[in-house]
DNA sequence: ACCCAGGCGGGCG
DNA sequence: CGCCCGCATGGG
């Protein structure tokens, strides 16, 4: 059991990350969470037995190779608590939008996840919408992820991309991955070759977006995706449609923006927080359905 | 049936 | 640089 302050599983598992998109969960009744993460060490199954709630106590359990400490210790990490969200609160409340948007998202992280598993998990991601992006992971962790036996059932992990990259565009886009196939194919391809996604952590956020693009299929908001869920980068800002409308709305009286205008406004507004500042807009926008009525 | 979804690359002026 | 287009596919 962990007791975790500041922390809403459920926010954080339902907000589009992509521990959602990767892990098995579901609500039973309405205020227990289940995440099940499999790894080559084992699995670890998540329960938060409290709800809408500031803090939140944590069960857990785990099968294979953890310790208890190792598997405290990835639930820790995955799920974000290792951030000071204090802090981060008094970084990024800028304004009354944001304000609100705090009080009702209270206890929403961004989680922490395995680079590789971010990469592939957004460039699935894009021109998609969040319940189809869950379908396709699940099917390329099913078709393309090697096989675990525990307590008697069976796991699939996360595919790696040596395993993805011997596959042909045909079959990814049997998973339903579309037009997005020769972009995974391609990348796949170069991460089991001559691309070491480690080498990103060293590197500053600027110079780390700037090779991440370097790739078929990363652009500006996927490179963002990728430096913020998968490597805690949080000055990375990443701008969807949804993001775009509401900073228009809210910050600019519904004016049209350039992404590159976005970008710098951000950056001047929560320097060093943008990424944490971009999950609360994202989904309170979301949830308020800003900018639903464009033309 | 039609519309849209956490964009991107390529082609154009 | 900005603008516009096509792109695969499942759910509302």
């Amino acid at each position: 059991m962990i007791y975790a302050n500041d922390f809403n599983l459920r926010l954080s598992i339902e907000s589009g990350q992509p521990l959602t998109f990767s892990s098995d969960y579901k609500a039973v009744g309405k205020k227990l969470e289940l995440l099940t993460y499999v790894t080559q060490k084992g699995r670890i199954h998540v329960e938060s037995a409290k709800n809408n709630s500031r803090d939140s106590i944590i069960n857990f359990d785990y099968s294979g190779d953890y310790t208890r400490q190792s598997a405290e210790r990835e639930v820790r990490t995955r799920l974000g608590l290792t951030d000071d969200l204090q802090e981060i609160y008094a970084k990024i409340n800028t304004d009354q939008f944001m304000d609100n948007a705090i009080s009702a998202l209270y206890g929403m992280r961004v989680t922490h996840n395995d680079p590789w598993e971010t990469t592939l998990c957004f460039l699935v991601s894009q021109f998609n919408n969040i319940k189809r992006i869950r379908l396709i992971i699940r099917r390329l962790i099913n078709e393309y992820g090697e096989e675990q036996k525990l307590d008697g059932e069976v796991f699939h992990l996360f595919p790696t991309s040596e395993s993805l990259s011997r596959a042909t565009v045909q079959e990814l886009m049997k998973c339903g991955t579309g037009f997005r196939a020769k972009y995974i194919r391609s990348v796949a391809e170069q991460c089991s070759n001559n691309v070491d996604l480690g080498k990103f952590y060293k590197m500053n956020y600027a110079k780390a977006k700037e090779e991440l693009m370097e790739l078929d299929g990363i652009g500006d908001k996927v490179a963002d995706c990728i430096l913020l869920m998968g490597y805690n980068k949080y000055e990375a800002f990443p701008i969807d449609t949804w993001i775009k409308r509401v900073v228009e709305r809210v910050y600019f009286k519904g004016r049209k923006k350039s992404i590159k205008a976005i970008h710098e406004f951000a950056s001047r507004r929560w320097g060093g927080f943008e990424g944490y500042a971009q999950q609360y807009l994202f989904e309170s926008g979301r949830r308020n359905k800003i900018g639903k009525m464009v033309r």
